[in-house]
DNA sequence: TCCACTTGCGTTACATTATAACAGAATCTA
DNA sequence: TAGATTCTGTTATAATGTAACGCAAGTGGA
């Protein structure tokens, strides 16, 4: 077990969570190019996804984007909200929908494996903001 | 209101009609090279982001893909079950889960645009293929 | 210690997905 | 028909993602 990947994923994650937004996976790179000169897209790569089986980070599949999951040890789906407007991304749990989609899905014989929900839209901040215009 | 643009619109959506499966813009343009022998992204692009704001196409967003939707004039936002084994994918209307997103995104001030509901896991004909081997 | 073996990382190169920007054709207005 | 407008095709390139090779670091046997 080497530890030269957990020094890349410790890396990884700590840009992710200094940024707070979704980054992709370039925006990544280029933030650890001053530390790391000649670090090419695979490696981050393989660090992104070592950080998602761990559970670490998730991947904004309608953003080609990474974030840095907020609440730690969570093993429950949740619902991503995306701000179009300012581009936050906030994470729901909201483990009753994962149930009840979990139900309308076992009707059909579907064995569900990864659940991608993920919701576009204005943020309260944004909303408020363009109300008062 | 030039027609140009609705007869391209009208055989990429034929093509992904006959696949039946999620395509990528590549695979339509493929597909459509016979024809069209000089066809370029742009082109294909711009015809499935048409038939998208139209409603006859839908994006996976976790494909990176594009799928014929199936029922005709659907307003709601549906549940796309994804095969990882066999590729098909699946249009679930689940109009009550869709009431039950927007109410658990309304209590958090977020107003909600579009949605993106796509669950990935084997589908029930591929399950019992693997049950029996 | 030394060598063979395994594992996994960094790098190069390339594949895939998507769009910016311009040029030209079709349509509209008068 | 001239001039304005809009949409399309094309070229070029940007953005995202991965295959594959070779080296380096750890592992185990003698």
């Amino acid at each position: 077990m080497s530890t030269r990947g957990e020094i890349m994923q410790s890396r990884v994650l700590s840009v992710l969570k200094r940024e707070g937004t979704a980054l992709s996976a370039y925006d990544v790179l280029d933030a650890l190019r001053a530390e790391y000169p000649k670090i090419a897209p695979p490696t981050v790569y393989r660090a992104l996804n070592a950080l998602i089986d761990k559970g670490g980070v998730h991947r904004v599949e309608s953003l080609n984007a990474f974030i840095a999951c907020r609440e730690d040890g969570h093993d429950h789906a949740s619902i991503m909200s995306i701000c179009d407007d300012c581009g936050s991304v906030e994470e729901n749990p909201a483990p009753e929908l994962m149930a009840n989609l979990s139900g309308v899905l076992d009707k059909t014989g579907f064995d569900a494996h990864r659940h991608v929900i993920e919701v576009h839209g204005v943020c309260s901040t944004c909303g408020s903001e363009d109300a008062s215009s």
